[in-house]
DNA sequence: ACAAGTTAGTTGTATAATACAATTACATAG
DNA sequence: CTATGTAATTGTATTATACAACTAACTTGT
């Protein structure tokens, strides 16, 4: 292993990250945050969850994830389905609206993610979703051991 | 391009930014923090700067940037050489300490990063590397018109 | 069947990293 | 020399996170 990518990939990730975190600040009344999405999607795709699930599934500490479901119900994006078994438990479904919303965001980062990337070659693209992906599978899968 | 890429891509690079977020928080007392320590790495390969120049190179805005030079100044690991030309404005050097530090992170996150990597073939890791650092090329290119 | 322990979720508090707005102290151009 | 511009700081706000204390509800072991 050359230490020489493990030093790029450090510092690229290091620079990645504050980018991404500044970029967060495009901010329009009314948007919820990238978080937030990321829990709207899961239940989306995954199918409707209760706090704690979702702070395993991301790795994520429960209180967090309290706080953003609140948020996400406060702007009517999901409901709280009580568990008929678990008084103290509740699932979280999207709604119409919470579709409407995912579905607009992720338009919207398409199409942002796209003109960002146009001068790319598809393989490149493909590469890096990949790559990325591995990343993220390994730093999960060392992170929860 | 692949849609699908772009898809993979959009939602993997917020999956990661809430890892880096997270994996932030192993916070020993008396570490600083990690974009402190991008500073501190941008002054000792280019060299002193104010902290105007820092924020430019950086794209942060320059309320950010003081307040992470002030933090790396109370720990000691710079010291402001007032300019002799212009008495509001100083450049940041990093001291002997600064560089221990400096050097004792980075082996530290070389050594993280090498466990975490441990498997992946050398030609994943170089991709990897390159790829991040065209993505960062890109972000940087085009938010800066 | 009930006291003891466990679990789901919330809330209080803290931190890092950021931005924007107001301010201060200095610099420069008419 | 006044008016405007600029380097840096400071006040305030926001997002995203964690940890700890708490509440209410569930489960277990005798």
């Amino acid at each position: 292993m050359n230490e020489n990518w493990l030093e790029t990939i450090l510092s690229e990730l290091a620079v990645l990250h504050r980018s991404l975190g500044s970029a967060a600040k495009y901010k329009k009344p009314g948007t919820i945050e990238r978080s937030a999405h990321l829990l709207l999607g899961q239940i989306t795709s995954q199918g409707p969850a209760g706090v704690k699930a979702l702070a395993e599934e991301f790795q994520l500490d429960i209180s967090t994830v309290s706080r953003q479901a609140a948020a996400l119900e406060k702007k009517g994006f999901v409901y709280r389905m009580p568990d008929p078994l678990d008084k103290r438990a509740y699932s979280l479904q999207i709604t119409e609206l919470g579709m409407k919303e995912l579905m607009n965001y992720k338009q919207k980062r398409l199409a942002d993610m796209g003109e960002l990337l146009k001068d790319w070659s598809a393989e490149d693209c493909e590469a890096f979703g990949q790559l990325l992906k591995k990343f993220n599978h390994t730093l999960l899968n060392l992170t929860s051991k």
